[in-house]
RNA sequence: GGGCGCUUAGCUCAGCUGGUUAGAGCAGCUGGCUUACAACCAGCAGGUCGGGGGUUCGAGUCCCUCAGCGCCCA
């Protein structure tokens, strides 16, 4: 076989040594019934998936395995993609790789916050102390409980304890060769001082700042959100067209908004700069209907002169353009929606709520003050039409409104103080990476291009909850009791990781909290996306073991699903980039969905989530396994429990031929190549060392389902055709060269396709291997040239072809005539050119005992083959082989 | 609005740099208990490769265009 692709780079590997037969013991009912339970211990025992942490940086293939987040339920598509980077890891571990195969949990963040408040029935609210005493009630009660962050921080880390122990149940049931002795979790200490201690890196070299900035705001999880987290739904909505008086003259400008409630957070009107018609208006001034409010007409580009009257209401603010206009304008700051989505008391008459009229304003502001965005917008619309201020009618229109992904509604953009790290600056440089990394499959990297090219501020990494890394600072109180946001007291690197809210700065003392002179610490937790881009280096340990660190980054693969390049496999490339200046991974595999059986998108609200443990249990791991191996690289594919069957009777087909090829060797002591002599079976072993070639080949390029199909295909053949061909003659009881032949190349044969299989149904093979090994197959080395050289030299696969096809024209000839495969048949004869004649003549006894030919007539002429049986002399034709 | 992908047998999908008569499995139909396997085996049938145009000796494959579906981004 010639080596391929980058198995000449491999050449320092060390390849596992192939484990000499010993005298198989064969089971005789074979079944698949226990395989899973029974392998699963036998490997954890014997270690076979453990990583040898003494190996060289060239030795290891490195999977930066995506945490799954626990809280979630399990989900089919977990097995799907899993299943496509475990059979990747057990190729590459047979190639002599040590496999750095870690498991990590997200447990981190929001969805953790979320189950643990239905799973208890709690809420947390941070201005309560703890409480050591505290324990959950066993069901949530009619009434939340309210209760500390340190509490509920407790009840998250209990729950996701049982959590994780079903996800390792599942995963160790579908077969996975994890290391289990590597696990991570996205919380844990070594998480959150890997994550801390990137933190406070970034704010020595710059790349993060905080800063006190309109942010997008989701008012019921009360948090602020990245644009990561954001998506457009469609709404429907109204244009309404509103009147402002002019303030100079009697005039009067018409508006169009959808927002008319944000009327009181107007600081300015905008038109376009060559917007002839409002040319003469810019610089002037306007009077908002209601409120009595003096406010300028200015001039902006982004202004769209097609849209409504052409002339825009900003205010503070209904949506990112209002936030551009704003900075870009220099205007003033009226904020009215508060951060729980109502709107907030303001001052009118103060200094920055001027109006002409402020008691007017107050009256009118007093109508909508306190309630939600939507009802202040039904009531103000009201109020504008009284007032004459509403000018024809609402045209309803659906438009496109940012949510919060998992939030029920529109998020509202709201002035805060968040740290965000620079990754405008960075947008050239991630597009060169995002080059440099080769992905599986290709297009997948216009993913990532859109989204970095489409990056409209810096990553926002505040997150408004409880549960999640802190940030590793306090700021100092002033002697007047306000904060002083620019000059945060780090924690020093030896503490990682703290938690501001119970521990205390350096020279500070705990008492000193919250008073002036004092300290505060920084409230907020990071968003899990800043703790999880950071998993090759969680999973590599470096903070605490630098060693092993070297050994596995940078790492190999990432494996992931496609809807979140633009989180998860985009901020690890920031934040390598940012750390070490490289790549996190060479490769990525990017995996498709898994749609349910009418191929629809699985999701809880339409009910049609598979859950994956019956499959497992009805079709086996295995047979599970099949199926999702046989999903291409990046292709959605449905549930099919077809599929699963099919790889559930490849399995049993595998015990059963198992079983034949070891019952004929069991008088042969060893399985030399040397002694497979027959043309038939070097054609096969020839044959199969093409497949051998395809296999690796696709495997190296990371298409596990091409080397699945075509082991698949050949092992089919194998069964039906091969074997039946040598049946016979691997039966004979004798040691002369023709059935020692047929005996050593079914070893052979056997021997390399369990191993090609074995990274597809890990249990199955290894059964069948152990019945004439002691190690495990998965250790064992994966099949190449020197094992099938001879036979490649030596065989004609034509040989194999034409006996096949000969055997197919007779096994036609009895099901057409409804006899059984048993029949007899008298005369069969064989018309080709004399070259394949030749070839088929050195099957021929092999043809004749399979197809219980009598008599067997081999003339030159046009193709044809003569099937004729005792008794009756009709003739059969078939087309020519 | 921009981008990416998909469209091949009733269903699920292969078909790689163009090259015999377009393949497989499932489902269907017809048979067969055959000492590895009846959870099995053998065979049959089923397709104007989404539509149109082009390049070529030759197109499922390359180019253009249209349509439908899905996803990503705005």
């Amino acid at each position: 076989m010639e080596t391929t692709g980058n198995v000449s780079a491999t050449t320092e590997i060390h390849r596992p040594e192939l484990e000499a037969p010993r005298s198989p013991e064969v089971p005789d009912k074979p079944s698949l019934e226990g395989l899973e339970a029974k392998w699963s211990t036998r490997w954890e025992e014997a270690g076979t998936y453990r990583f040898d942490r003494s190996a060289p940086r060239a030795r290891v293939f490195a999977i930066d395995t995506p945490p799954p987040t626990v809280s979630g339920s399990l989900h089919i598509g977990h097995m799907f993609s899993y299943t496509h980077t475990d059979a990747i890891a057990r190729f590459r571990r047979m190639r002599g790789y040590d496999v750095f195969y870690p498991m990590g949990w997200d447990d981190n963040g929001l969805p953790t916050e979320r189950r643990v408040q239905n799973y208890y029935g709690v809420r947390c609210d941070p201005s309560l102390r703890y409480d050591p005493s505290f324990s959950p009630p066993e069901k949530p009660g009619k009434d939340t409980v309210s209760i500390s962050r340190p509490n509920f921080i407790e009840l998250c880390d209990r729950l996701v304890v049982e959590d994780e122990k079903a996800f390792e149940h599942l995963w160790r049931t579908l077969g996975l060769s994890v290391d289990w002795s590597q696990n991570y979790a996205t919380i844990d200490a070594t998480s959150r001082r890997t994550s801390q201690h990137a933190f406070l890196r970034m704010l020595r070299t710059g790349n993060v700042y905080s800063t006190e900035a309109p942010t997008q705001w989701d008012v019921d999880f009360q948090t602020a959100v990245s644009q990561a987290e954001m998506e457009d739904r469609d709404l429907a909505g109204a244009y309404l067209r509103l009147r402002f008086a002019q303030a100079a003259t009697d005039g009067a400008v018409d508006i169009e908004t959808t927002r008319p409630e944000l009327l009181a957070a107007c600081v300015a009107l905008v038109a376009h700069p060559e917007d002839d018609r409002y040319r003469t208006l810019v610089g002037h001034e306007v009077i908002t209907p209601l409120f009595g409010v003096r406010v300028p007409v200015l001039a902006h580009e982004l202004a769209d002169p097609e849209k409504g009257s052409g002339v825009a209401m900003i205010c503070t603010f209904g949506d990112s353009t209002d936030v551009t206009w704003w900075r870009e304008l220099s205007l003033p700051t009226r904020t009215i929606v508060g951060r729980n989505g109502r709107l907030r008391a303001v001052p009118w008459g103060d200094e920055g709520w001027a109006s002409e009229d402020a008691a007017a304003a107050a009256r009118a502001y007093g109508e909508i003050e306190g309630r939600t965005v939507s009802q202040a917008r039904a009531r103000i619309v009201e109020m504008l039409g009284e007032a004459g201020a509403l000018i024809g009618e609402p045209k309803p229109i659906r438009h496109p409104v940012k949510f919060y992904e998992r939030g029920d509604r529109p998020l509202e953009i709201v002035s805060s103080r968040q740290w965000y790290v620079r990754t405008l600056v960075m947008r050239e440089r991630l597009l060169e990476r995002g080059r440099e990394l080769h992905w599986h499959p290709p297009h997948m990297r216009h993913r990532y291009e859109a989204w970095v090219e489409g990056l409209n501020g810096d990553w926002n990494i505040s997150r408004q909850r409880f549960f999640g890394v802190s940030f590793p600072v306090w700021y100092p109180v002033n002697d007047d009791g306000s904060i002083d946001h620019d000059h945060p007291l780090l924690a020093s690197d030896d503490r990682l990781p703290v938690d501001p809210s119970s521990d205390v700065p350096e020279g500070y003392r705990e008492d000193q909290r919250g008073e002036p002179g004092g300290f505060v610490g920084d409230p907020d937790v990071m968003d899990t996306w800043a703790t999880s881009s950071l998993t090759p280096q969680i999973a590599g340990r470096r903070e605490d073991d630098p060693d092993l660190f070297s050994r596995v980054f940078p790492m190999d693969l990432r494996p992931q699903a496609h809807e979140i390049i633009r989180t998860w496999l985009f901020s690890t490339i920031v934040r390598t980039e940012l750390e070490h200046g490289c790549l996190p991974w060479t490769d990525t595999a990017i995996s498709g969905w898994v749609l349910d059986p009418e191929r629809k998108k699985m999701s809880k609200s339409r009910g049609n989530v598979v859950t994956p443990l019956p499959l497992l249990e009805s079709h086996g791991a295995d047979g599970v396994r099949y199926w999702a191996a046989s999903g291409r690289p990046g292709v959605d594919t449905a549930v099919d429990e077809g599929q699963m069957k099919v790889g559930r009777r490849l399995a049993i087909k595998v015990l059963n031929a198992s079983r034949f090829a070891l019952t004929r060797r069991r008088t042969q002591a060893a399985d030399q190549s040397s002694a497979v002599t027959v043309p038939l079976d070097l054609a096969m072993l020839h044959r199969l060392a093409d497949v051998v070639v395809e296999a690796t080949t696709a495997l190296d390029s990371y298409d596990y389902a091409r080397a699945l199909e075509r082991t698949e295909a050949f092992f089919w053949s194998f069964c039906d055709d091969y074997l039946e061909l040598v049946k016979t003659r691997a039966y004979e009881d004798s040691t002369a060269s023709g059935p020692a032949s047929a005996r050593a190349a079914l070893a052979i044969a056997l021997s390399v396709q369990l191993r090609l299989l074995a990274p597809f149904v890990p249990f199955v093979t290894e059964e069948v291997w152990s019945w004439f090994h002691e190690g495990s197959i998965h250790r064992s080395p994966w099949p190449d040239a020197g094992e099938l050289a001879p036979a490649q030299h030596q065989g004609d696969i034509a040989v194999l072809d034409m006996a096949a096809s000969v055997l197919g024209e007779v096994r036609r000839a009895k099901t057409t005539r409804q006899v059984s495969m048993r029949a007899p048949v008298a005369k069969l004869t064989v018309v080709d050119d004399p070259e394949r004649l030749a070839l088929l003549g050195q099957a021929e006894s092999d043809l004749r005992d399979a197809g219980g030919v009598v008599e067997l007539v081999m003339r030159p002429g046009p193709a044809e083959v003569i099937v004729e049986f005792a008794q009756e002399s009709t003739e059969s034709e078939g087309r020519g082989p």
